[in-house]
DNA sequence: TCGCGATTGATACTGAGTATCATTCGCGCG
DNA sequence: CGCGCGAATGATACTCAGTATCAATCGCGA
């Protein structure tokens, strides 16, 4: 799942190409996207980007927890801007919004999962799908 | 994420190939697979069945919630036999076997972050990663 | 300013999943 | 029990995400 091109990296460079995908990215405001949205908008903004760089500074991002995958309900990965921290995303399935929310009270479903399977839970994902405040009553096209 | 070949399909028949199919399946227990997997399994059984068939049937399994789908920690997509009920699964990071466990206290979370966030939520997946029991001791190869 | 190593992007490739379509098969009906 | 029709199959081709390669380029500290 690593993409190649800078494997045992020492320094980190802040270059042109970075920052434009930064500013893709930044452009998305709390929405999610995907690999192939950020090459998109690449396209229509007529800058210059090769796909592998795109790649290569999603995976960077990610690593730092910049960015953070989510699964969306039919399976697709996306990506969203958030903190760097453990914590989870609740993602508007109308307008794609997210917004970062942490573990709550998860800890006692883990434990009580524990309990009941004898599975040594070390780790989870989870995902909240929902309308968000602005799209509650919203109508479907 | 439909595979096609049976549109608007008004009898579903019980033919050779799903059977073989639903038989590599069984043979892989509580683990998890991937569409990858059967094909390969197939091979190496020297059953005859086609990519598209097993894609289909494992479509097919999924909309009678026969299977699920779950994410693995890496992003990749697997599933898993399971009852066709709502619930959630543990999978084992050593050993891949995976059980079914219920959503527990998880309203109490989901209804917390209604709360704090305004979102009406109205799914959700979980995926729990960790030790099965007969793995918890071990140490990696 | 120089040089080294990180970064880039063009290109090619892999692997998952989907589309197409002519052929075959399951199965309910007469 | 044999027919016929529509479901199902599988070979093939295709799309699309993500990865590998590698020569050329650029950032940045000395």
């Amino acid at each position: 799942m690593v993409t190649p091109g800078a494997p045992p990296t020492d320094t980190i460079r802040a270059t042109a190409p970075r920052r434009a995908v930064l500013r893709l990215i930044a452009a998305h405001g709390d929405g999610h996207f995907t690999a192939a949205d950020l090459v998109a908008d690449a396209g229509h903004r007529g800058v210059h980007i090769g796909r592998a760089t795109i790649f290569r500074t999603l995976d960077l991002l990610l690593e730092g927890g910049f960015i953070e995958r989510i699964d969306l309900p039919d399976g697709e990965h996306a990506y969203v801007a958030c903190r760097p921290s453990h914590h989870h995303h609740v993602v508007c399935t109308r307008c794609g919004r997210s917004t970062d929310v942490d573990d709550g009270d998860l800890r006692g479903v883990t434990a009580a999962v524990e309990r009941a399977t004898g599975y040594a839970i070390e780790g989870h994902r989870l995902e909240l799908y929902g309308r968000c405040s602005a799209c509650v009553g919203a109508v479907e096209a």
